[in-house]
DNA sequence: TCTGGGGTCCTAGGACCC
DNA sequence: TCTGGGGTCCTAGGACCC
């Protein structure tokens, strides 16, 4: 989907049309009914304090404005961008209404988030010629319905790459952004995709990125000129290997069409740096308040975790995580607090924190717990000892807190 | 003026088992 | 007199993505 969040609120104040508009920050900046009817909105000249872009409108990109942007930093480049807070629900509202309309034309669907989705076409019907050769008008003509069908159920645009697998698929999607739709085959590889920045490809990151650029590979096309053996002993085998079949356009992964989810997690970060003896009982609310989002989480998912974790942040933005594993499964916040001010026990709390957060993973659905359940006491095999799951005794670190 | 929140996957070392 | 070998589980950190 073409900026989903900041197209979804345009369809909201379609007087917004056209402007620079940046979705993100935290609360307190929803606009204000004027007395004349229309609405006063905040820019980001007004704001103050932390938070990032998490989507800009093609208007507001054009002045240097990026999603993960601070706002901050946002601000010295357009300041008289308008600035909405985030309306999660709204947005998945409109997900599924997109994906929906997507299935209606093209049902093998994998979901890669709230706004992006890999489609297979292969077995559909028109999608290959009575020889079984790819009909590229035939393609070309599914992905324009599917276009036609996701704007039709939103009022949303949406840009499509066809092409033989997922990673050029990812590639050419974000080659005619918006409202785009780009077809590659395995012949326009070098003409398309080899003059490409390698950052385009999908697993390449900064670090990658830069370490590609420290060898000398700037583009696709001269990763693809690097022999193998040469990426895999810089890279080591599986990330070179990788490197390799990527840069010649060769994927082989399906399309997933169902995944159980891994782990579940909230955090936070503080208006304020906070210290664990100057503001425990701030951050001891806190700490109880993330874990009882996560029992809700967990409950409304249907599923128990026999991993509980934290992560932490420093002032200085070190991240260090502890995790905890138990014998049997928990889902309530009460639970869940007691593992994870064990684990915060283990950390150097000398430091502000700017950010806190619990973790849930080893996830097994709630009516059926693998082992227990079924009757079998839960055999411990290698690893270290995994605790049982106690009650939950007195508060731990973050003491304090009004209790719950 | 520092840098959100929710995830996945990978690596590497240690513990432990057969 | 070494220090096997293969496997799983757990933990911590990091890269990356939406």
């Amino acid at each position: 989907m073409d900026a989903f969040y900041a197209s979804v609120e345009l369809l909201r104040y379609p007087e917004l049309k056209g402007l620079p508009v940046v979705i993100g920050g935290r609360r307190r900046h929803q606009p204000q009914p004027q007395p004349d009817g229309s609405r006063r909105f905040a820019t980001l000249r007004e704001y103050t304090g932390r938070g990032v872009i998490t989507t800009a409108t093609y208007a507001a990109r054009a002045f240097g404005v990026n999603s993960a942007m601070g706002l901050m930093k946002a601000a010295a480049l357009c300041p008289q961008a308008v600035l909405l807070p985030a309306d999660f629900d709204e947005y998945r509202r409109y997900s599924r209404a997109f994906k929906a309309a997507v299935a209606e034309v093209a049902p093998v669907i994998e979901d890669r988030g709230i706004d992006e989705i890999y489609i297979e076409l292969t077995d559909l019907p028109g999608a290959q010629d009575a020889l079984g050769h790819d009909a590229c008008g035939g393609v070309r003509a599914i992905a324009q319905e599917i276009r036609n069908n996701v704007r039709r159920a939103t009022g949303l645009t949406c840009s499509i790459g066809v092409t033989p697998n997922k990673l050029l698929s990812k590639i050419a999607s974000e080659l005619d952004k918006p409202d785009g739709l780009t077809l590659i085959t395995e012949d326009d590889i070098p003409a398309r995709i080899w003059p490409l920045a390698v950052r385009r490809i999908n697993g390449i990151g900064p670090k990658a990125g830069a370490k590609l650029a420290a060898l000398g590979v700037e583009t696709i096309g001269e990763l693809a000129a690097r022999p193998r053996e040469e990426l895999i002993a810089h890279f080591g085998r599986s990330q070179g290997r990788w490197l390799h079949e990527c840069a010649n356009g060769r994927d082989e992964r399906p399309v997933v069409t169902y995944s159980e989810p891994v782990s579940v997690s909230r955090e936070t970060t503080f208006e304020r740096d906070l210290h664990a003896v100057a503001d425990r009982a701030t951050l001891g609310a806190v700490f109880t308040g993330l874990c009882e989002q996560l029992a809700g989480d967990l409950r409304r998912k249907g599923y128990r975790s026999r991993t509980i974790g934290i992560k932490l942040r420093f002032d200085d933005f070190r991240t260090v995580t502890r995790d905890h594993t138990l014998a049997q499964p928990v889902a309530d916040a009460a639970a869940i607090r007691h593992t994870a001010g064990q684990c915060l026990k283990r950390v150097d709390l000398s430091r502000r924190l700017r950010l806190l957060g619990v973790r849930a993973s080893g996830l097994v659905h709630a009516r059926q717990e693998a082992g227990a359940a079924c009757g079998h006491p839960a055999v411990h095999r290698g690893g270290a000892p995994a605790e049982e799951a106690r009650a939950p005794a007195a508060p731990q670190l973050f003491d304090g807190e009004p209790s719950a």
